[in-house]
DNA sequence: CGGCATTAGATTGTGCACAACTGAATTGTG
DNA sequence: CACAATTCAGTTGTGCACAATCTAATGCCG
């Protein structure tokens, strides 16, 4: 005996408000927490795969993201004038932009070690948990961008 | 042996990430699917507490969906324009404003009845494991929300 | 080589999230 | 009653997300 239409119909409603409602509350811990850092959370994302890979075009760096460069342009040029990043064009790709941080921006990293373990502190969650909660995010992610490119 | 506490910047070790990318690909979706309606995907939830509710006060609608003046006030506003909403200052309370759907906005409703069943779809995920991520979610907004409050 | 499609990034415009502030109405307290 | 504190909605300003469009550089193919 399956479950009323009616009944997964009110629920499936439920979970993308609570999804988007736990996105605004990370939010805003990382607000408080990266207040000191000077950054907002996409910026220390954009920060983090710098630590990661020193350097590369802005393509790339939409790829890991998710981000286009509607979304990347401006905010790459805040982190610019924040002196955290330099922006040059290619010289093999004229087309191309390639980001890296300044000597200011690496040095950040090291006031950013602290972040992520106060956010796991926020969450109240077990690291295992966190992990399978992860995992679970990652797989829905795909599910709905797979849908969307359907149609 | 646990992991290295320089890999927790690492931003596939993230959560939040996970997490707003799970949040912006429902975006994706409801973009999508919502279309036909002339509704974004916050104008939609408001239709939803409104078609439950009937009328309330913009107060109520903010706690209801966690928003405040600053998103709902431009917010309603589309949605009158639209035709969807009519706004009117209490008698009882001036500083108080009640919204309440028209006609056509209670006539969206019956178009808007596909909506959540083609959002589970894409969602490919079975009742009960919504439900656990719900929960899951839910609980882990409540305690960042309540670490956001203690600082 | 010439010309056309493709690619990278920037720009423009719309809408949402949120902080900070304003102003008007109401409530509580002496 | 007077008046200070609170409440409610709106406004302003900043930043992000994303679609649509633009420009310039590159690649490809005959």
């Amino acid at each position: 005996m399956s479950t009323p239409t009616a009944d997964w119909l009110r629920l499936d409603q439920q979970i993308c408000f609570s999804l988007n409602a736990a996105s605004r509350a990370f939010g805003g811990v990382y607000r408080v927490v990266l207040k000191d850092l000077g950054l907002t959370y996409p910026q220390y994302l954009v920060m983090l795969v710098l630590w990661e890979d020193g350097e590369l075009p802005v393509k790339r760096l939409g790829e890991r993201l998710r981000l286009d460069s509607g979304t990347l342009s401006p905010l790459l040029k805040r982190l610019e004038a924040a002196g955290l990043v330099r922006r040059e064009r290619s010289a093999r790709d004229e087309r191309s932009v390639q980001v890296r941080p300044t000597e200011e921006g690496l040095a950040l990293r090291e006031r950013a070690v602290e972040v992520p373990r106060r956010i796991a502190a926020a969450t109240g969650f077990e690291l295992a948990e966190i992990e399978e909660l992860r995992a679970r995010l990652d797989r829905l992610t795909s599910a709905l961008d797979r849908a969307a490119a359907e149609g």
